[in-house]
DNA sequence: ATGTAGTTTAAGGTCGACCTTAAACAAGGT
DNA sequence: ACCTTGTTTAAGGTCGACCTTAAACTACAT
């Protein structure tokens, strides 16, 4: 049990679980990009981790997780939103820049400390990005649907970044973008499919890559304009 | 500014200011048994740290810290002992485990989540185990006088374990010892100069090298018999 | 003054985690 | 069947952080 692994090889097992589709492999050069190193040191490193029996390696299709890798994996996930809350609610320090934080902690700690700050934070549900922080039992899926795949006209509310990152959440939070934010989409731009959404008497604009990102649910309290505080927690 | 450093080289200043006694140089056979590593890879440790600026190298004499390296060394003290804080306070971890636990925390942070962990904690003083927590202005100068300097027959009341490490805080906890315990030095054997002390109707013994590593300062309240609770905060 | 203990340098190694360039290869679409 | 694209392997490199063994050296105490 403990099984000792880094900081890079951690980052790979949390990349490989993010990128994976239902049962897919991950091609290895998709691994590269997210994590910006090259094809060729991510295979490497792939095959360090094959031999730990961390990861499947098939060859020309891509790396998949092995059960044990998965449940590093979500440990990892685990502790990284477990941390985002702690940042956001007990520093107060901005939603935009918890997740690059959490990402230098959740290497740090050990099972003790998770478990405890899991507590003290109250078991909280989702990290403040709203994505679903795995305990044990399965993680409650989330809404495969995002604002890539809404018709104009739609109304719904934001429920979650995925995958996460920097760039991604300054952006939201530029424009006043959190879960929880109820918004419609008002147009698809024909060239570059750009989704131009109105919330409360704004417009932003996502390009299609972004918008697949964006995690969308039905609208809860219709009517509720606003879109800041979506801090839901629940156990 | 933030001079990218990385965990093993920031050990190497942490240990370092905690060996430093006066203007003294190190020498670095101590640093390298301090940190369990061979002479030879402390040496070379302190070359690179000299080439960064943050070390000082006087050949056969020792290293020293570099006013760079000490402002360093001050600021991983000092997110050390805010996670102990956070951990022990905050987390109910034992007083005994947070050492090790902060010891990997205090690498992966900067100063925005040191600066927001301060003031959650209510800038704290010290750490569990009695040590100054650093800030801006002199750190108040801790006692120089330790179990190893007193006396048969004297009273005293122990202030902080210096420098710490797992095993000494282990061997405390284990008899109940905590800042703020007060105590009577009970007998010093002649052969191999163990203490005996005799703490609320219990004796425990410590040998010179851990004695030495007991802070101590008069006793405050005489008579408050107990020896548990030592959680001093005050800014 | 000399010797011993502590210190530094030299030399050679390992391993992890990255890089580049270039060749070999396989899958899948046309 | 073939070709293009994506993938893997090979080869060679760098750098940090450790290790060992052995020789050179210096400080200091006797
Ligand atoms: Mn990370
Ligand atoms: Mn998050
Ligand atoms: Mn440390
Ligand atoms: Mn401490």
């Amino acid at each position: 049990m403990a099984v000792e692994i880094g900081p890079s090889p951690e980052m790979y097992l949390k990349s490989l679980f993010e990128l994976t589709r239902g049962h897919a492999p991950v091609p290895i050069s998709a691994l590269a990009e997210r994590l910006g190193h090259s094809v060729v040191s991510a295979t490497e490193m792939v095959h360090r981790l094959e031999r730990r029996g961390l990861v499947a390696h098939e060859p020309y299709r891509g790396a998949r997780l092995t059960s044990d890798g998965a449940t590093h994996a979500r440990t990892l996930l685990r502790r990284h939103r477990l941390w985002e809350r702690f940042l956001t609610d007990e520093l107060n320090l901005p939603w935009e820049s918890v997740h690059d934080l959490a990402c230098q902690l959740e290497h740090a700690v050990g099972e003790e400390v998770t478990e405890a700050l899991d507590r003290r934070l109250g078991i909280p549900a989702t990290c403040p990005h709203g994505n679903p922080i795995p305990r044990s039992g399965p993680t409650p899926a989330a809404s495969a649907r995002t604002l890539a795949d809404m018709k104009p006209g739609e109304h719904a509310e934001l429920e979650a970044v995925h995958p996460e990152s920097g760039p991604v959440l300054a952006y939201l939070a530029q424009h006043g973008l959190r879960p929880g934010a109820a918004f419609s989409l008002e147009s698809i731009e024909p060239t570059d499919g750009l989704r131009v959404i109105g919330v409360s008497s704004t417009r932003v604009a996502f390009g299609p890559e972004l918008a697949a990102r964006l995690r969308v649910r039905p609208a809860s309290g219709p009517g509720r304009g606003g879109g800041a505080r979506g801090d839901e927690r629940r156990a």
